[in-house]
DNA sequence: CGAGCATTTGACACGTTTCAATCTCTGTGG
DNA sequence: CCACAGAGATTGAAACGTGTCAAATGCTCG
């Protein structure tokens, strides 16, 4: 826990940065403080029912689905300033969220973020963008477990990684952090460890991307864009 | 073009249904025309700048999204009450908005809603949660194309479109009509047009769904449910 | 009645998975 | 500070699901 509140953030979050003091002001009394989660620990499971809203302070969330035969698929990884409403109706979750990394959430009842909502319209519209958002990123993540084998679909995703945390200033040159396991990797992009391994290895050999030790670096962008067919307008905030 | 208003339809509407008249009273001002376009029309392109958001009032959408190779994805194909904002975000359309049989379409510009919905919050919370209801259902894509075989995410799409028709009494017992082609199936499924048709032909054969002359039949619900792994939930509009 | 699209079928190729074993870390307790 | 345990990464060989290519058949609409 720490004593920062949401209205500091969402002043932080690039879309909520647009609001002026006046339309800043009335959120004051949101005082939600934030709440830390350790690596590994999950935060709300799929099937229970939760009604509060997330957002992303710092750390690698992640969302994920299970099948009944023991396999998953992970949804998408929430970072810094991504909102996670599990769901927009009350109800059971339909996804897992858990901490990839130490993880500090912001947190708010659904009910109360609808209310907040009614009194002020442009926190209203942030969540609306913040959503449809989420909705390219999935669509995007569509296309890659749809049409992209593993090379073109692992090139993307890390670029798509580079391009989210760049924007809150969380890679840079060429290089950033990245918890992911390759287990994890394997579950997002829909493929198995095993073949992940492999394209990674071959990414690294023809000097595209390194992947390794917690760190991603970009070796040529020029060849990895064109493998991935990159384009990041998607990911546009505003 | 004919007269009816987007009023009329958001009372008709799942979501807009819950409104008090009190509520509902300040929308009359809306007064959008619903749009007709003939089947395989484009209505909106991948690409291009259009700021309209959409609501289908009947027939079959298709949103999809192309690569440079040629191949494409299907994203969804929207259906009656489902709201397409193709982006939420002032920009180049991130995919194609096109119409796979005869459709009717009400248009809002994005800043006209955006305008109406400052004004009158349960319009946005309508906006809101109908795109929460597209991630849900974009989720549900992403988990078929990542991690279930052919034979689990055909039977698991059927289901889904069964489930959303029903819910304007447009399935009717184990039967509804269906416009698609195999080849549209492929592009939505993420897999090959042969693949679709060997795969419909083994779903047929264990007596599970026909998928034939623009209807599809549910033959034992139970085996299909079984098979897909099929939960409604995700579905729910409130 | 013909043209063109949608469906169906077969044989084969290929990408990805599966299974299994080995290797390399990293954190922990002695 | 070392040794070990357990998780993650890596590699190889073989199996399998889906894709590719190609041709035939069946529809539907002008």
């Amino acid at each position: 826990m720490n004593d920062q509140t949401l209205l500091q953030f969402i002043k932080a979050h690039p879309i909520g940065a647009s609001l002026t003091r006046d339309e800043s002001e009335p959120y004051a009394f949101l005082k939600i403080v934030a709440k830390d989660y350790k690596a590994h620990s999950v935060i709300s499971r799929q099937g229970e029912v939760d009604n509060r809203i997330f957002i992303v302070q710092s750390g690698w969330a992640c969302l994920q689905r299970g099948l009944q035969n023991g396999d998953r698929q992970i949804i998408d990884t929430p970072l810094r300033g991504d909102v996670i409403g599990v769901r927009a109706v009350d109800g059971p979750n339909i996804s897992t969220l858990s901490a990839i990394s130490d993880v500090s959430m912001f947190e708010v009842p659904r009910r109360a973020f609808a209310s907040a909502t009614l009194l002020h319209r442009p926190l209203g519209n942030m969540l609306t963008r913040a959503i449809a958002r989420q909705n390219s990123i999935l669509t995007e993540h569509l296309m890659n477990a749809g049409r992209r084998n593993a090379m073109s679909r692992t090139a993307h995703f890390l670029l798509e990684l580079e391009e989210r945390l760049s924007a809150y200033g969380l890679a840079s040159g060429n290089r950033y952090e990245c918890p992911l396991t390759q287990q994890e990797l394997a579950d997002i992009l829909g493929l198995t460890t095993v073949h992940v391994n492999r394209t990674l290895g071959e990414l690294r050999k023809s000097d595209m991307v390194s992947f390794k030790a917690g760190f991603v670096e970009v070796l040529s962008r020029k060849k990895l864009v064109a493998l991935a067919g990159f384009d990041k307008e998607y990911l546009r905030l505003m």
